[in-house]
Order: C-alpha cells, then sequence, then structure tokens
DNA sequence: TATGCAAATGATAATCATTTTCAAAAAGGG
DNA sequence: CCCTTTTTGAAAATGATTATCATTTGCATA
C-alpha cells in the first residue's frame, strides 16, 4: 500500500548528474547537461525528482542565486562563496572560526568579498511547542 | 541632467517600516502593514523601493524563504536563524566562532537546529580578470 | 506662487522559474 | 506476461517579481 519508489535511467542520471558535478547547479542546468543522452527528457522531471531528493536529504539545495535554485550534491554543511557577478557557487571545506573568515575566503578564492550570510535553519521555540500541542 | 533621488511619503513610510521591524519582512508583508495607512498604495511601489534601497545599500536582502524574498532593514552582516516551519528569522549577534555555533545557537533560540548555511559574496577570480581585461 | 520637467506612482500586463495536471509509458512484483 | 503503482512528457497553471505607461507628484527655478 505504501509508496515504493521506482528507479528509471533518468532518475538515477539526474542523481548521478548532480553528484558528480562541482557547479552547485540549477534544475537548468541539469536538464541541459542530460537533454543530448535524453532528448525527450522534461524539465519538469529535473523539478521533480531534485525536489525528491531533496526531500530524502541525499541533495541539498543553496537557495536561489539570480532568481535560480541551486542544488548541492552532498549533504553535509559546509561554507560557500557566491560570485554575486557570475554566480558560481565554490566550496570552501575546513574553515573554522569566523573572525578571520574574510580575509581567509579572499585568499582562498582569489576574489574580493563583499560580505557574508550565515544561516541556521530548524525548528524555532513556538513551532517546537506547537508541535507539542497537538501531539498532546 | 542626472537622476536626482525625490522623496514622496509612501517611499518615506516603506524605508521607516522596514528599518523599525524585526521581523525580516517580505515585500507583501511591508504592503500589508502600509495599506490601511495609504489605501492606494501599490504593491509595486513597494517592490520597486525595496530594489531601490538594496541597490543604495541601506537595506540588505537575505534570501528567498518559501518563496519570498526577505529583507533586513539593517545593513551589517549578522547572523540569522531561520525557522524551517514557520519561515520566521531570527537576529543572533555576537557569534564569533564555528565549531560550539550549532549549541550555542540552539540555546539562544530555544529551538532545533537542524544545519546551517554561512554564504560569502564578492567577485572571484574569474570576474575580476574580466573586469581587468575590459577596463585594460 | 506659478511653471516645467524629471522622478514616482497605480494599475495592469508581462516574465519566468517552478508546479500541477493528466493521459500515456515504464517499473517491478507476482 | 498481467496488474497496479509510479514515473514521465507536454502543456497549462501558478505565483512572485518586474516592466509598461499614462498620470501624478516633488521640487528647482522663474
Amino acid at each position: 500500500m505504501e509508496q515504493t519508489r521506482k528507479h528509471s535511467k533518468k532518475r538515477d542520471a539526474i542523481l548521478r548528474c548532480i553528484q558528480s558535478t562541482t557547479v552547485h547547479p540549477s534544475a537548468e542546468w541539469v536538464y541541459s547537461q542530460l537533454k543530448p543522452q535524453f532528448p525527450d527528457l522534461s524539465l519538469a522531471t529535473v523539478y521533480r525528482n531534485l525536489t525528491l531528493f531533496k526531500q530524502e536529504g541525499i541533495i541539498q539545495s543553496l537557495g536561489v542565486v539570480n532568481g535560480l535554485e541551486r542544488f548541492d550534491g552532498t549533504t553535509d554543511p559546509h561554507v560557500h562563496f557566491i560570485c554575486s557577478q557570475c554566480g558560481a557557487i565554490i566550496d570552501l571545506p575546513h574553515i573554522s572560526v569566523l573572525e578571520d573568515l574574510e580575509s581567509t575566503v579572499s585568499q582562498k578564492v582569489n576574489g574580493t568579498i563583499a560580505g557574508y550570510s550565515l544561516c541556521f535553519e530548524g525548528t524555532c521555540k513556538q513551532c517546537l511547542q506547537k508541535q507539542e500541542d497537538i501531539t498532546a
């Protein structure tokens, strides 16, 4: 009765595509990569599967950059550098302290840092209480 | 000949609105706040002015949350906590080290941390070189 | 205070990324 | 092979944001 996840060549290819690139692609980029190999691939299928993978927690979303949602084939949180001009997203592993981050990052990417944004995500106090209220 | 910035009651009210709240609002929220006071206010005007303020650097965008772009009336980069359920954005000032951030933040907001994302923004190596090529 | 012109606005249409719909095709267990 | 469920393609729908354009407003100047 419960939903069973099936495999398909296209689904598998989409997952492999995003897991084997470092460009942190958008749905459109994944589509354009796979279209030659799957001429009848639909953009909706790419969106559907990326959303699915995201829900399953095997990929993550990096948010919207220049109007396009960008994905990351890895699941561990790590630091990124986003170029505000070309939209490139670059991985920056192994950074530990906030203080000297700007100069360190600036050197790592060989670019200019205009600013940074650090966001935590989770469930806030009010929502935790709501959940308890429902459960109780 | 050059463009001069003019004042208007609505423009000023929009700026005051976003600068005097801590909810990190969307354009729609600002609109709904001001609509009673300005019955003929257009949503387009809110979008226009928020975009303008952002370009002028007197407010900042926190990115898209649940499909809505969220703004911050302050301009200094600082840490935020986003509730993935209700979309609330909470300020988290004075945090310095990444290591013990998760537990610290968790205590501060009295909520659950699912993860974090730290993004730097600026100009990458390639784009810097392009600029030089054009200038030269 | 009246005048002229650039900037700002409201209403609405246009954009454009993403989602939904639905009929047809494929997966995979029996 | 069947049968049932999931997946897909194509196209329509959605919804936030942006552009358009005629009108209004701000404000510098006469």
